[in-house]
DNA sequence: ACACTTCTTGAACGAGATGTCAAAAAGTTG
DNA sequence: CAACTTTTTGACATCTCGTTCAAGAAGTGT
């Protein structure tokens, strides 16, 4: 007996990280379904067969960025010098904000948009925030461990300081013609995780380690 | 001869202060002219007569938002320690977002929902950033001067760093359930700021002038 | 080839959005 | 009081939104 019926015209995944862009650019409220039928060429009523509604296409969507949140947070934590890639992470969301401007990170935005009404949706920021902050707090944690971070360095709470300083730079980025101005923020972060404060004016300081 | 005609039934201020709150809370778009009517008691006609329209009043709104940051900016900087007035400054983020929560910051909401493409809007988030930044570098620079500070602080990229924490306060803040626990963070992006690091496990470090 | 199932299509609907307008209301000035 | 000006009022035009639906198209399995 015939079991199956006509096949999709379209990739899941492909709709799905269209749809990804669009929100992420535009936002929940500001993206509309003719939006969506213009750049994924898919109609409305398919998209409704295939996801429900635009708040559960929006939802998968999120979960897809969170995903790729998470995948990037557990990389931090990789072999080799930490505070280097941390650098890196944090100046790529300045070098994100002038290449594709508008944009910053569908996480913050998500927040600052559908957060605290949206539960479903806040539960996915929650875990997108929470990953990157536990990668954040293991790679310090390691780099700690490996004389590269200061041994009087709280690491939980410096993840959570990198996490909230990344989600600020993405927000005060836009209002930047220049976001490399913001570079030096990012320095005068981790500068003091570093073991060696270099000297300033005053000359070269004693080692923590000398008994006078 | 008559020049003069019917008064206004409302008062200026006041339906900027309104619709001040109500895009504060709700943002520009899902603000609808019956929520104003509704909130404010001022039907859409007269709203239009003595506004513009909708996105020339939410720019009044924001220009006296901005305002009041510039006047809070400008109180960061008064005479006594600067360090524990900045400190309260970020911490009532955290209290803001416990209280109130889904407001957040206006200036930062506005670059998140409207930049880079609203250019009058941008000018005025841009103002607001600014007057903050500014006020929190001639805050750490008087600390400086007085000692407070340490004197290899460069104090520009400390006041971009405390701007962007904080917005970035704002935005991790939705998401947490309490937000208090974020506050570690603040501490820890200020204590690097103090002149005496506390000693660590590793016992007293020398001060920085003594020679040897 | 046929029966059956699922998907696509495009129009249509109700709700709600912004913005407009003509008439009535309410002041002010001579 | 009367002339004049401006504001208020509430209905209305127009548009776009998310969502639904019936009919046709396109597959699959026996």
């Amino acid at each position: 007996m015939p079991r199956t019926g006509r096949p999709r015209s379209f990739d899941d995944d492909q709709v799905v990280q269209g749809a990804l862009e669009i929100f992420w650019r535009r936002g929940f409220a500001a993206t509309s379904l003719r939006d969506l039928k213009h750049e994924l060429g898919v109609l409305p009523g398919s998209l409704y067969a295939a996801y429900g509604d635009k708040h559960a296409l929006f939802l998968r969507a999120l979960e897809r960025y969170a995903d790729a949140a998470r995948e990037q947070a557990t990389e931090i934590a990789a072999e080799g010098p930490v505070l280097p890639r941390v650098r890196e992470l944090l100046l790529s969301v300045l070098e994100a904000a002038q290449a594709t401007p508008g944009r910053g990170c569908m996480l913050g935005n998500t927040a600052a948009e559908l957060l605290p009404e949206d539960h479903v949706a806040g539960r996915l920021v929650r875990g997108g925030f929470a990953a990157l902050e536990t990668g954040l707090e293991s790679a310090l944690d390691a780099a700690q461990r490996s004389g590269e971070v200061g041994p009087d360095i709280d690491c939980a709470a410096h993840a959570r300081l990198l996490l909230t300083l990344m989600q600020g730079l993405h927000v005060v980025a836009r209002a930047e013609a220049d976001p490399r101005r913001l570079a030096d923020a990012i320095d005068a972060a981790l500068a003091p995780l570093a073991v060696q404060h270099e000297s300033g004016p005053s000359g070269p300081r004693a080692t923590p380690s000398a008994l006078i």
